[in-house]
RNA sequence: UGGGAUGUAGCCAAGUGGUAAAGGCACGGGACUUUGACUCCCGGAUUCGCAGGUUCAAGUCCUGCCAUCCCAGCCA
């Protein structure tokens, strides 16, 4: 299989949740008649940096910064946030694209990076320095660590802090000529080392890092900091609105401060919202990449992982996620969303259009006692109960057929509709069967079931007096194709591993993946690769393995299961 | 002991001083059903972190308190 993820045509995604919220008050006021970009078309940005896979939580950053401008007939860029050659590498570029693409979002040619700024970034830099607003500092790490002073108390000004102009001037030209060495020289904002918020104490806006940029190459030998670098390109870009998550609150006077302080293009305004968080996993690259690199999962798609390509590979649709993360709202408050409803909304999806299938996952024989061996007949079944213009497929039948282990009890609880001796039971699209009993082998385990079918019942025909609470899947054992089903569960044991004390091992899932290698499915299936999956009728919804389910040997995944609300009496 | 934010049902989340506190998920009950699915009904906050105050009227305004989150990278 292995198929390339291409762009999702927008229709296929529209969702219409929008509601009200805050960033919507502040643009409306903003582009409104008086309002700062009064006239000019709402422009924004997704700016993620190339150190990792995409997850749900930059859905959500997506889903935020490209629906807004849509929903403005506005403009979103999609910018590499590039700066720090250290642990940025092209190799996730690609993917990065791809999964917004996935998403169903597209920049046009509005691709950018960061890097593609240094020269401009550089110029600004001068700029402040020419303005006596930053300085070249010679503290060490530890020293500036010193003088920031904590939380609570004053930072102390840099012994360097008032350099002359041309004395910064000519130390920054010649950081940038690769005079020095890493960590002898910073570039600093001269701000206020008083301030209660840490990121106006003298900052600094430049490093030295004699490193290889996987796009400038070895150009550069000095590179702007977050902080010095966004609000540049925001404005060369000519964003409107910078919308960013929580943490960069405390940075928006910085943001600010560059932006008042440089002779930029325009004035951008950050705003800020509560990022998304799941139970049952994490959402932080830094132990999303550990997970990882240990092996502990296959790769970064891992179906187990909330990474974009991970929860693609799961079988989930772009549909399923866009609908989740504007269901979900956008606030400040910092959240942790129930995964139950982002399973919700996966089944919203599905359900209207996943085709209809039957798969055994744990067979048993059952034998029709009183169908004839070697006689074999063919039903035509819906591909889908709801939807006729879904078409149909045809699945055979005959004396010998596999069913669930689960669906037969020799000695049921009540309210069990299920095979069990004597009861009547529907084959779903063929016909309705008498249970008449079982073989055992020595350990007790049912290997085959036996039943009679009722005559006349064939196609779904009313039930002969008798209620026939009960249906249940099946295969014809003749026909039936064999396959591997994988199921999954939580990653995580705990809702919040992030909050936990203990080691992220011990919270691990052992049971998170479950092979079944001895599953059937229709022989529909073997040639249909649907590629939104199917619904395993009374099971859940299943999308054949992105990489490894081939003609020959096919490999499913479940996405999730069916809402169950069978519920044992003991 | 600093700065910035946030607190409305188990989880998200509307609410922008005016008769009865949206909606969704989850959960429970019921109807329907050739998926114990889907769909459809019904059910929950005398109360909005707490305490005072202003007002004819407060979740919405004021004061104080409490709780939680973020910030001391030459990361983003």
């Amino acid at each position: 299989m292995n198929y390339y993820p291409e762009i999702t045509p927008k229709e296929e995604v529209e969702t219409d949740n929008v509601i009200s919220h805050f960033i919507l008050d502040f643009i409306d006021e903003d582009m409104a008649p008086g309002g700062q970009f009064e006239g000019l078309k709402v422009h924004t940005r997704f700016p993620p940096e190339p150190n990792g896979f995409l997850h749900i939580g930059h859905a959500k950053a997506i889903v935020i910064d490209f629906g807004t401008a849509e929903l403005y007939d506005g403009l979103c860029n999609l910018r590499m946030d590039d700066t720090n050659p250290e642990k940025e590498d092209e190799s996730y570029v690609k993917a990065i694209k791809q999964d917004i693409h996935w998403l169903g979002y597209d920049w046009g040619d509005r691709f950018y990076h960061a890097s593609d700024y240094f020269e401009e970034t550089y110029g600004y830099a001068e700029e402040l320095i020419e303005k006596g607003l930053a300085f070249v500092c010679e503290q060490t790490p530890e020293e500036m660590r010193d003088a920031r002073g904590t939380l609570t108390t004053p930072g102390t000004n840099s012994p360097w802090r008032d350099r002359p102009i041309d004395e910064n001037m000519d130390l920054f030209r010649r950081m940038r000529a690769g005079e020095f060495p890493e960590g002898r020289y910073t570039l600093r904002a001269k701000i206020d080392m008083t301030s209660g918020n840490l990121n106006l104490r003298d900052p600094v806006i430049y490093r030295i890092a004699h490193k290889e940029h996987h796009r400038t190459g070895d150009t550069w030998c000095i590179y702007p900091m977050y902080d010095f670098a966004h609000p540049i390109s925001d404005a060369l870009e000519h964003i409107t609105h910078s919308l960013c998550s929580l943490e960069f609150e405390d940075h928006r006077p910085l943001f600010d401060w560059v932006v008042a302080n440089c002779s930029l293009p325009s004035k951008p305004r950050q705003i800020e919202f509560a990022r998304l968080n799941i139970n049952y996993t994490v959402m932080s690259k830094r132990k999303l990449r550990a997970i990882v690199e240990e092996g502990l999962v296959d790769g970064w798609d891992d179906p187990r992982l909330p990474t974009l390509s991970g929860l693609r590979r799961r079988g989930y649709t772009p549909r399923a996620i866009r609908d989740f993360c504007e269901r979900n709202g956008v606030s400040k408050v910092p959240s942790v969303v129930d995964v139950k409803f982002l399973e919700y909304c996966l089944r919203e999806d599905l359900n209207k259009r996943a085709p209809r299938a039957m798969s055994v996952l744990d067979p048993v024989r059952l034998t029709i006692t009183n169908y004839p061996e070697g006689q074999s007949e063919t039903f035509t079944v819906d591909n889908h109960p709801n939807d006729p213009k879904a078409g149909s497929h045809e699945i055979t039948f005959s004396r010998h057929l596999l069913i669930e282990r689960e669906d037969f009890m020799e000695d049921p609880p009540p309210k069990y509709y299920r095979l069990y001796p004597g009861n009547l039971v529907r084959l779903r699209g063929a016909c309705i069967i008498r249970c008449t009993g079982c073989v055992k082998d020595d350990d007790g385990t049912v290997t085959e079931v036996f039943a009679e079918y009722i005559p006349g019942t064939y196609g779904g025909a009313s039930p002969p007096g008798e209620r026939v609470r009960g249906t249940i899947h099946w295969l014809d054992e003749e026909t039936a194709v064999p396959c591997e089903v994988r199921l999954y569960d939580h990653l995580f044991t705990v809702e919040d591993p992030d909050g936990d004390t203990r080691d992220y091992h011990e919270l691990l899932n052992p049971n998170s993946l479950t092979v079944l290698k001895n599953a059937f499915v229709e022989p529909w299936l073997a040639t249909t690769h649907s590629k939104i999956g199917y619904q395993f009728m009374r099971q859940g919804y299943f999308i054949e393995d992105n990489h490894d389910s081939t003609n020959e040997h096919l490999v499913f995944n479940r996405s999730v299961s069916l809402r169950d609300s069978y519920k044992p009496e003991i």
